[in-house]
RNA sequence: GGGGCCGUUGUCUAGCUUGGUUAGGAUGCUAGCCUGGGGUGCUAGUGGUCGUGAGUUCAAAUCUCACCGGCCCCA
């Protein structure tokens, strides 16, 4: 194998496709499955997920939200009971429809969301008001065909998610419900894996189908494609009517009750992937990075060994004791410019390099990964290294963002619009709500409404379409 | 939904057009030595259901068909 073919051999510029699953595949995060669509997980792609499920489970405690656990199998007459979700989601649904050689009767799809058989289950647990609200969260997967275009943690026909399920006596609590998930994503997701995104509210013809209203959070790649990086759902009482999700309220009337629903899957590693990445391979911000701190040692004789080896001990110890997840990567097959680059590509987010010349300075050589920035530090400011974690964690967020209001492109003709949307990003216009015009605009271009963002300026103009009036500004963009 | 490309050891690949010794190389891995501040060098060893199945043939990695898997382009 030449020099090159070691690390990535993409250019994440020139051929971001292949750029992509080379980081995924030669980093570990995953490998493929022998099924198509399908993909594994390995230790480092699984921990980045732990740290999501870690911070978002806290999360959800504070509100209240408990998780549980539903089987992977529903009844299709479970499934069909709401027909228009029934409709959105069936030519993704895998069937089970044979036990050995026998047929089964009333088939059985492999859960592609839970909705169903959650508020099945919720109309006989919820009588009275003082059963309200009812807020539980599943950590599971979720199985949708996808035949064609499949991409790890993008597009797989499993994939890890955590969905929501929250039941709630008004409309207005249920919505104030929706708002606050939505919340949580956006922090997580922006603290957490650096990456800013937009909310807002899906069009009609985007919405989940069977919520009343869907908010969405949406990022931009750096191939200028949109993300769908979570949606929460105000559900109304579009399930809980041919469910019979029912209480008594305190006058003894009896009420439908207000739903919501609301997901993030492993797509967010996927997001983090393209986002942050480069020609070296996997960025990882240090929130979620399984090592965030590597130790390379750097010696020429036994006695150096000894005394470097010893230091590296030390600082490992030191760092251990502040929580910070470090290795030392002692291994003596290999040489420092290999490890460097083996790290790198791994995407640990700070390097320790420690050589009998440091130790005679006392001082370290520490190296950003996401920018390559080297520096020293004083053994004595090893306590330090705490904040220049918290540092590159901030810079990485300020970068993504500064990237993303440079792909957010205004356009106010159709013709400005269809030459903009070539190079990919979001385009920001007036839009006049009607569905034709969306159609037409996704027909001729492909792209679709990725979001009304909440924060449109109240100006007013014309549809970038039929030029008609309009009262509000929306995100155009290819997507994912 | 439509079109195209690809599959040979852990990885990258030669061989396929024109069927014919033991499927060749690099890298990895193992052992030993040499090295060491950005992917070291040498020596020896190790590793293959040629994606799967069927067909054609005296003979298939090579030709034919189906299937499985991966990738790209267009809608």
């Amino acid at each position: 194998m030449s020099k090159e073919d070691v690390g990535i051999t993409a250019s994440k510029k020139d051929d971001f496709s292949e750029w992509y699953t080379q980081v995924v595949l030669k980093a570990k995060l995953a490998d493929y499955a022998p099924v198509k669509g399908f993909i594994v997980l390995r230790p480092d792609g699984y921990s980045i997920w732990e740290s999501i499920v870690k911070t978002l489970d806290a999360k959800f405690a504070k509100r209240g939200i408990r998780n549980g656990f539903l089987p992977v199998l529903i009844p299709e007459s479970l499934l069909r009971k709401e027909k228009k979700h029934f409709a959105g989601l069936n030519p993704e649904v895998f069937w089970v429809t044979h036990s050995g050689d026998n047929e089964i009767g009333d088939k059985l799809a492999l859960r592609p969301t839970s909705e169903t058989l959650a508020y099945s289950l919720y109309s006989k647990w919820i009588n009275s008001w003082r059963d309200l609200p009812l807020k539980m969260n599943f950590w599971n997967t979720a199985l949708r065909a996808e035949i064609k275009g499949t991409k790890p943690f993008l597009r797989t026909s499993e994939f890890l998610w955590q969905e929501g399920h929250t039941v709630h006596a008004t409309q207005e609590e249920a919505e104030k419900e929706v708002m606050a998930i939505l919340d949580i994503y956006k922090k997580t997701v922006e603290d957490d894996l650096a990456i800013p995104v937009l909310t807002g509210k899906k069009s009609e013809s985007e919405k989940f189908v069977g919520a009343v209203y869907t908010t969405t959070m949406e990022s931009i790649m750096p191939d200028g494609k949109a993300l769908q990086m979570g949606t929460s759902h105000f559900l109304g009482q579009n399930f809980s009517k041919p469910f019979e999700v029912k209480y008594s309220d305190k006058n003894n009337v009896e009420n439908f009750a207000w739903q919501t629903s609301w997901g993030v899957s492993w797509r967010w590693i996927g997001a983090m992937i393209m986002t942050h990445g480069d020609d070296k391979g996997l960025v990882l911000p240090p929130k979620v990075a399984p090592i965030q701190v590597v130790i390379v040692p750097i010696y020429y004789n036994e006695k150096d060994e000894q005394t470097v080896l010893q230091k590296t001990k030390e600082i490992q110890k030191s760092l251990q004791e502040q929580n910070i997840r470090v290795f030392v990567d002692e291994r003596k097959e290999l040489t420092p410019g290999y490890k460097f680059n083996d790290w790198e590509l791994k995407g640990v987010p700070l390097r320790v390099e420690v050589g009998p010349k440091d130790i005679e300075k006392q001082k370290v050589v520490l190296v950003k990964r996401y920018n390559k920035e080297k520096q020293d530090l004083s053994f004595f400011d090893i306590s330090k290294i705490q904040n220049v974690l918290d540092d590159i964690q901030k810079e990485m967020l300020a970068a993504a963002r500064k990237i993303l209001d440079e792909m957010i492109i205004d356009v106010s003709d159709y013709s400005q619009f269809k030459s903009a949307i070539e190079k990919g990003g979001f385009l920001r216009s007036f839009w006049c709500g009607k569905e034709q015009c969306e159609e037409k605009i996704k027909e001729e271009t492909g792209a679709d409404i990725r979001v009304i963002p909440f924060d449109a300026d109240d100006s007013s103009g014309k549809c970038v379409y039929c030029s008609n009036q309009s009262e509000s500004k929306v995100i155009f963009a290819h997507g994912y």
